[in-house]
DNA sequence: CTAAAACTTGACGTCGACGTCAAGGGCAAG
DNA sequence: CTTGCCCTTGACGTCGACGTCAAGTTTTAG
């Protein structure tokens, strides 16, 4: 298929595809006139990229790392980065859930105006001073 | 405290706080002078502000949520958006876990070049044609 | 008092993953 | 042949959260 197909079918912009492929991420076959060919793998191709995007790698980070999906195996530069990768994905999840929590205790709160209502108001550390007017 | 203090008790530059201020999601008392001076919850409320940034939230939405998490309560539209961001990190978990995954099955099979040795290898749903050399 | 350290506002720089526009080439249908 | 759509490379624009430099003011230490 050419780039047009790929991107609708991977949901990306042609750009994005060309920008993939000049940061060696992404291959591509040649037509004699030029224009792109992908075989149909390239679309899980692609969602993989934006996948790894979607976590937090970078194109140098990717480019490092697809070699080792398609092969199995890794020198130790990439199994390091790898491996720093993995950690920085958990430590995200963890601040991401967190955050997620807060943000739960703040919808609830809002969804009841109740003032009886306090799910889990009275564990906050700080301030005592809240009904003095 | 004053800004320096504060940026070095939160762990940030004093460019970040004061553009913090300039966004509206960071306030300051001033000496005559016009120096910013900060309460000690201002340290707290900076690692908020960054564990939001974190996940993801812009300046803006910050600016929107931060009088929620102070009073509990929230206009439609604060509300609306609470809602959404909370959707938005929700999937950002799943995203990142998956990704998670896929590097943990690269990492394993980087770490075990025995060929013997296959976690999962075998559900990949492609790809038959793995050792025919 | 004086030098150093910390503070102020203002403004330009950065970086990465693209968006977007320009100017042209390739190709099937009528 | 020409219309129209898809393709090519090249190059500049964007956006957000700051970094960084400049030039001046305030606070602190001795």
């Amino acid at each position: 298929m050419r780039i047009g197909e790929l991107a609708s079918r991977a949901n990306v912009s042609t750009r994005a595809l060309r920008y993939y492929e000049q940061q060696g991420i992404l291959v591509s076959e040649r037509t004699p006139s030029g224009q792109r060919v992908y075989p149909d793998s390239a679309v899980e191709r692609v969602r993989l990229i934006q996948q790894f995007y979607a976590a937090g790698l970078s194109s140098r980070t990717i480019a490092m790392i697809l070699p080792c999906v398609d092969t199995g195996h890794a020198q130790a530069e990439a199994l390091e980065r790898l491996r720093a990768e993995r950690a920085r994905i958990a430590a995200a999840v963890g601040e991401l859930q967190e955050a997620g929590r807060k943000l739960d205790r703040v919808i609830e709160l809002a969804e009841h105006p109740d003032p009886a209502y306090c799910p889990s108001l009275r564990e906050q550390p700080a301030e005592r001073q809240t009904a003095s007017v």
